[in-house]
RNA sequence: GCCCUGGUGGUGGAAUUGGUAGACACGCGGGACUUAAAAUCCCGUGAUCAGUGAUGAUUGUGCGGGUUCAAGUCCCGCCCGGGGUACCA
């Protein structure tokens, strides 16, 4: 019998689907486990090879995880708000709801020929008005709750409301960008819309004037982590700084949790760090320097507060509310002409010129609290208003920028570290005898930050103090396509939709561009208002649809709910999540902000999304090259091209085998090389070849499809797995497929028999046989839970060479197998686990055990010599210890096996299982 | 600049975490079967040197040192690639 793949892949799909095989549902007999794929945006382009990489290594764990008894929800859909939709839908008018539907039905197909466990029956889709009401209504709980920093949890803002009426903020220790401070009497004497302006200060979701990534181009303001390099991500669009008012959510109120956080979780430590950086935090203290002429201190923050002695400035950043106070009538003018100039640029000059330096003085001074020097305060754009206190205390000679500074405009500098050098740099590092720094001088820097601190705070003038790098998320888009906001506005004021009229339903429209007066989109819609007010016009950006998604696959089909609290109870949350490290300060920031909410407010018990998490790798593209001599249509291959003066010309990787030309299906390719000669070498055209970006430009796309129409989904679900970690990066090169594709016909001959050779039997199996099972049991268990997928494959082809050595075909060695073969390549394996006579799924079958029996290695040794003299390693039996060893060795020397007239002259013993015998 | 990562044959990659480096696969070379091809199977394959030969010797995990009976793996100092971040005080 022949290996089908076609038949039987396609066989085995539909038994799936009509069987329902992969449905879960809560099930508290079995524990369970929840294996997640960051669900795709689905584009126009499709799946490429590289795109199931990751879906394909999930598969494989969740299917593993279920014969090992565990009850698995592995669920799939779609992130299908987004730009690129929209920006066809400008183009072409056609409603982004019909091309996302289209492109969803494709990957779905696509998806579905890879033979992947999902249960479709919870299909999630952010853009549907179902799924979407619970982005609105977590953002309305954030709108009506307000961050307690003491607690370090969300609160109700009722909570709030009476707080301030019993005694003011004054004392309140919550996250806020309120700059006013007001006794109870004063808030009890406010009316509403300043109690409801006030408010907005202190909400998780909040609406205020901010500094924000402006995209021009995409009509757009953008979020820190969808800009890079003062471009856009998507598009690479230029991006301007913009004072605008915007929904923002309070995320940097939870910076600490997030921090701490991740030390539970299994993440790669790489991935941890950057969110740890991205986070920044940064312990210091923020000190008062009185300003001459003003009654008001500035409040500056520093991390080197043992540093006070030698400030010879002070610097503002341009928009600090400071520079007006500052400023002297003779340096008017001077000021403004430098702020000017500061506003024109734009973020990319800004960063191209961080090299040179600028400011201007402001004719103002501030006082150092602890030497009473007068000191210039400066104003320079090197200083950053949404960071710190917007104001810093210079030190030229310890820090590298104010000593760029200082060179500049000649300021003076005082060195406050023993022999350090400060001619050409400053000198930054934390180490050395502090000098110059009366009550500090003679400590370490190391004792002498703290000790620095404790003065400040002793003379109360300043207090410890912890920043964050983390910035609140811009919530606003001036878009179409996303999830409207369940916000009206009453008297230029925001409130919340009615929590039963939810969704707030995305609104047809005629054009999906802002209108004549520049109002976003949404503008454009007829009766777009909420008990006769106006709705926010403004709709939600990428990451909301795709932050708490993970829970409504637990209770898909709830309409009370995001998730009901027994199943949110059963499931808890994601144990292993599957995704790319692209969204590292997105995405993952995001859901685990938005998770830890919904666990304050009590809609979940956990407190992080994602247990355990795996980036996959890119797959990189491998482009073929041919090479035309130039002003011919000659090709001359690749290893003769040096002959000749060539042009290198991109060649569909399609139509290229092993770097082999197909000369025919070459000159079908593009009319210009239908006549097309060529310049073999070894009769052959041997293309050169690169590793870049899989895309269509370079004619290196290889789209599942196609790998499958050829070889079948097992052979590409074994081959994706066996081209190198998980984890890694990697060029899909289709050279080496035929690899496993042949282990693949190899076991369907040992156990289906193959032309006149018989298929297997029921014969008892030798030792030796269970000895390689077993063997292999345990590999593949070690391989499947450290991921090592690429070598749990080498396992599989290692152990059917044996077996094919051993001509055994037999179903009591082959049938374990076959099980453990399943989460691999699973159709193969229902054929098969079939013709042994099953008339179950292999999915309900049971992952085999290792007998230990079979486990024992032989004692065995092997001569080294080293340095003259014979070294023998002894390799000793699992579960032996040093006195047993010991043991091992007198038998093995009184035994004489292998001491020949030599004798043993010193024994090391050196880790538990190793032994090396010294002998002359 | 700072913070992560990684560097092993012609290629993708293994190495039980300090124990015979190069598993497995591709590619390549040789052979069997075949009129032939495909398919399948067998043998060889890091480099250099010696030998008719089985084989032996030397060398070898980016570079230079070190620790160890033993280093791809640990320590110190460099070089190169990939990613993150960038006036974050």
């Amino acid at each position: 019998m022949e290996y089908d793949f076609n038949a039987i892949e396609k066989k085995w799909q539909r038994y799936w689907v009509e069987h329902n095989t992969y449905k879960v549902t809560e099930d508290p007999s079995r524990p369970k486990y929840y294996v997640l794929d960051m669900f795709p945006y689905p584009s126009g382009a499709g799946l490429h090879v590289g795109h199931p990489l990751g879906y394909i290594a999930s598969d494989i764990y969740a299917r593993y995880k279920r014969l090992q008894g565990f009850n698995v929800l592995h669920p799939m859909g779609y992130d299908a708000f987004g730009l690129p939709a929209e920006q066809y839908a400008i183009q072409t008018g056609q409603h982004p709801a019909v091309t996302t539907e289209k492109n969803l039905n494709r990957y779905r197909e696509q998806l579905d020929k890879i033979g992947l466990s999902f249960d479709w029956s919870r299909q999630v889709k952010t853009c549907d008005p179902k799924y979407y009401r619970w982005t609105q209504w977590a953002f309305i709980q954030m709108f009506h709750h307000w961050y307690d920093n003491d607690m370090q949890k969300a609160r109700p803002i009722a909570d709030l409301t009476a707080i301030f009426a019993r005694e003011g903020n004054a004392a309140v220790n919550a996250a806020n960008s309120c700059r006013r401070t007001f006794t109870a009497a004063e808030w009890n004497a406010m009316d509403e819309r300043e109690q409801l302006t006030l408010l907005l200060d202190y909400r998780i979701a909040y609406l205020a004037d901010t500094q924000v990534n402006w995209c021009p181009k995409l009509g757009t303001v953008l979020a820190n982590d969808e800009v890079k390099d003062g471009l856009s991500v998507r598009g690479g669009y230029e991006v301007v700084q913009k004072e605008m008012k915007q929904w923002s959510l309070r995320i940097s109120a939870y910076a600490q949790r997030l921090i701490d956080g991740l030390d539970g979780l299994e993440w790669s430590d790489a991935l941890k760090e950057i969110q740890r950086n991205w986070f920044g935090r940064s312990e210091g203290a923020e000190v008062y320097f009185p300003v001459k002429g003003l009654d008001e201190k500035m409040l500056i923050f520093t991390t080197r507060a043992d540093t006070i002695f030698g400030v010879t400035f002070m610097v503002l950043a341009p928009e600090s509310e400071w520079v007006d106070k500052v400023t002297t009538p003779d340096r008017r003018q001077a000021v403004d002409a430098y702020l000017e100039q500061v506003r024109k640029r734009n973020e990319r000059e800004r960063l191209a010129e961080t090299k040179t330096v600028s400011g201007v003085f402001s004719g103002g001074y501030a006082v150092n609290p602890f030497t009473g020097t007068e000191v210039p305060i400066w104003i320079s754009d090197y200083v950053l208003a949404s960071y710190g206190t917007g104001a810093i205390m210079a030190v030229p000679a310890h820090d590298s920028r104010d000593y760029a500074f200082a060179r500049h405009f000649d300021l003076p500098i005082i060195p406050l570290i023993e022999g350090c050098d400060i001619s050409e740099s400053s000198f930054d590092a934390k180490e050395g005898i502090m000098t110059n720094s009366g009550f500090l001088s003679g400590k370490t820097v190391q004792e002498a930050i703290p000790a620095a601190i404790d003065e400040v705070e002793r003379r109360g003038i300043g207090r410890r103090k912890v920043n964050y790098r983390l910035r609140d998320a811009i919530f606003s888009r001036q878009r179409y396509w996303g999830e409207p906001f369940p916000i009206y506005y009453k008297d230029g004021l925001p409130f919340t939709v009615d929590e039963k009229d939810l969704p707030i339903t995305l609104p047809d429209i005629d054009a999906y561009r802002p209108t004549e007066q520049g109002e976003p989109p949404l503008g454009r819609a007829k009766n777009w208002t909420y008990k006769g007010f106006p709705l926010e016009l403004c709709t939600m950006p990428g990451f909301a649809g795709s932050s708490a998604y993970y829970f409504h696959y637990m209770d898909p089909d709830n309409t009370e709910r995001l998730v009901s609290e027994k199943a949110a109870a059963y499931w808890q949350n994601v144990d292993l999540y599957v995704g790319g490290t692209e969204h590292a300060t997105g995405h993952l920031v995001y859901s685990r902000f938005w998770c830890k909410f919904l666990h304050d407010i009590g809609l979940v018990d956990v407190d992080e999304p994602f247990k355990k998490l795996i980036n996959q790798g890119m797959i990189q593209g491998r482009s073929n090259f041919v090479y035309r001599i130039k002003g011919t249509n000659k090709f001359v291959s690749a290893g003769l091209k040096d002959q000749y003066d060539t042009t290198e010309i991109h060649v569909d990787v399609n139509i290229v085998q092993n770097d082999v030309l197909d000369l025919e299906r070459f000159k079908a390719w593009m009319p210009d090389f239908a006549d097309a000669e060529f310049i073999l070498e070894d009769g052959r055209y041997i293309c050169g070849w690169a590793i870049e970006k899989m895309s269509k430009s370079m004619y290196n796309v290889v789209n599942p499809d196609s790998v499958i129409a050829r070889y079948g989904a097992d052979t590409l679900r074994l081959y994706e797995m066996f081209l190198g970690p998980v984890e890694q990066s990697k060029p899909w090169d289709t050279a080496g497929i035929e690899g496993v594709h042949r282990f693949l016909k190899k076991l369907w001959s040992l156990c289906c028999g193959r032309g006149d050779t018989p298929a297997f039997t029921d014969e008892e199996p030798t030792e030796a046989e269970y000895r390689i099972l077993h063997r292999t049991i345990r590999k593949i268990q070690h391989d499947i839970e450290t991921f090592s997928f690429n070598t749990a494959v080498s396992t599989f082809m290692i152990c059917v060479n044996d077996l094919q050595d051993l001509r055994c075909s037999k179903r009591r060695i082959l049938e374990p197998l076959v099980i453990m073969l399943a989460p691999f390549a699973p159709h193969i394996a229902e054929e098969i686990y079939a013709a042994f006579g099953h008339d179950t799924s292999v999915t309900d079958a049971r992952f085999p055990e290792a007998d230990e029996k079979y486990l024992v290695e032989n004692t065995f040794n092997y001569p080294v010599s080293f340095n003259g003299k014979t070294r023998f390693m002894l390799e000793l039996p699992l579960g032996i210890d040093a006195k047993g060893a010991e043991e091992a060795v007198l038998a093995h020397e009184t035994g004489q096996k292998w001491t020949e007239g030599k004798t043993i002259r010193k024994v090391i013993f050196v880790p538990k299982k190793i032994i090396n015998i010294v002998v002359n």
